[in-house]
DNA sequence: CACACTTACGATATTCGTAAGGATT
DNA sequence: AATCCTTACGAATATCGTAAGTGTG
């Protein structure tokens, strides 16, 4: 048996108005297409539902049958279609992003905080962690997607180039590189340097870059703000990208842009290949996508 | 938003086997029709509810909202569904009839156990009641119809001819007017009689058949079988209707048609005007009309 | 290259609205 | 006579199946 939502809308159209007419005229239809309808209904049914005669409109008993359900029925029906078209408007869902720390500290927050703003019933769920755990959550399904840069690993990964994130030398202002005009990466090796851990991707990035192995660094640490202190406090300078800077904006730090090609790190989204976004994941997506340029601005 | 259960169904089909040709033959389209089917759907819906690459077939996570639901939905219309053609195909349902007590106990028995054993989910309520009673039932809708009389006030009610039931003289079988070849009412009225009361439609139309007022009876009761013992004992006759002569067939007693013409009692069907019988209830009404041969039979 | 989904397209069904028919009050 | 449901019918729309197109393993 095959019935269509119309059809029970129409069914409770008349049993409410009791009049072909005027129940017609609720769903919007002549009121020989609604008497259609209605046949349609009785046909598929196998029974009658409405006793007509020219001056009165009832239920028949087996209508009442009918009746006794039909609206709960298409209750039912209409709060799965609602709740359908809530995701669909991205009244309601739910994404969850992995992203680099410094992206996760410095260009994501205004961008969430809008998108929150705009969809407030969307759950948003942010995972800032280094860049192999940002691309393994991806793999394993935990996020939906990554902000974040590649690796050489990328299996089962889709990813779609954002921005590139140039490096910059940080050193205290009075320092002598702190002077000169045009800087490349040559210039800053002969520092003493202080370096993020190897399993950073702002090192990793920068290794690749350099083509050579970079010297040993005077001293290697986890976490961006202890390599602003030690700067800070002279024991050496350090180059990275545009997306950490807001660590290193204090009094007696200076900023350097880095000249020289393939000197930046380039930042993806990345997804899962041939999988689905769900509405209000892809709508993050899009929106971090079309707000790139916001990255080098926050720099 | 509108859609039918055969979309609910395809949807389920293909969320079941994430394969549009299998699903397709479950339901029984070709390929590009169930497609459109599911294209269809996420129109209506505004989401894409299925990720295809030529290779896999996957639920979206909108999908997958619907697919939370879908079943249930579908399962709570089948069950609607089945109910209702339940009733159409006489599975289930409901009648309640009224009888005059010599309907109640002669001829409906076996009529009402046939049907019972036809239609086994059926309940069925008999309500054995004097003309008046049986009558009231009807315009009240307490029952679905009557097998009874005519009365003067049939306001709102609607009477269907069912048959004759023809006088007969009960008297023992020593008494005169057992002989004679061809009884008319006439002959009777000079005898001692033994009537029932007013109420009854027996007498009532006994009464206006004959036209005129009937002579005193010697005794006036109120049951059929007060009136088989006092015919018995020999202290009068008595004029009955052929569904009531089964009190009568005893030893000692004789049964005799009466001639002439309105002498007989006519039975009908009888059901509120405009109202529409319950399937359950047509189907017993149908078989009664069909059966009233068996009334002269019977007799 | 074989499988699987989509697109294209002509044929068939369904559905719609207008107009006429029939029944009841 | 007025109201209201049904029937009739041509037009617009939808749906179906066949056949060709496209992309993936």
């Amino acid at each position: 048996m095959n019935l269509s939502t119309r059809q029970l809308r129409a069914f409770i159209a008349l049993a409410d108005e009791r009049h072909f007419t005027r129940a017609a005229r609720r769903c919007h239809l002549t009121q020989p297409a609604f008497s259609a309808l209605i046949r349609g209904i009785e046909e598929e049914a196998g029974v009658r539902l409405f006793h007509r005669s020219t001056r009165h409109v009832e239920l028949t008993p087996e209508g009442q049958v009918l009746d006794a359900s039909a609206r709960r029925l298409l209750a039912d029906f209409d709060l799965v279609a609602e709740d359908l078209q809530d995701y669909a408007a991205k009244r309601r869902g739910h994404v969850a992003v992995a992203a680099l720390p410094s992206l996760a500290a410095g260009w994501l927050p205004a961008i969430l905080a809008d998108f929150r703003s705009r969809h407030p019933g969307i759950a948003m769920q942010l995972r800032d962690a280094l860049l192999d755990a940002c691309l393994d959550m991806v793999q394993q399904g935990t996020v939906d997607f990554a902000v974040a840069a590649r690796r050489a690993d990328m299996t089962g990964l889709d990813s779609q180039f954002l921005q590139a994130d140039r490096y910059h030398l940080v050193c205290p202002q009075d320092h002598p590189l702190a002077r000169a005009r045009r800087l490349r990466l040559q210039d800053v090796l002969d520092h003493p340097m202080i370096q993020l851990a190897r399993s950073s991707s702002v090192r990793q990035v920068l290794e690749q870059a350099a083509g050579a192995p970079l010297p040993a660094p005077v001293l290697e640490v986890e976490h961006l703000a202890t390599v602003t202190g030690l700067v800070q406090a002279g024991l050496g300078v350090s180059v990275v990208p545009a997306m950490t800077l807001f660590h290193f904006r204090r009094p007696g730090l200076a900023i350097r842009p880095l000249g020289g090609k393939g000197l930046a790190r380039p930042l993806y989204l990345v997804k899962r290949r041939g999988r689905t976004l769900s509405v209000a994941a892809q709508a993050l997506y899009d929106e971090l996508l079309r707000r790139r340029a916001e990255l080098e601005a926050a720099a």
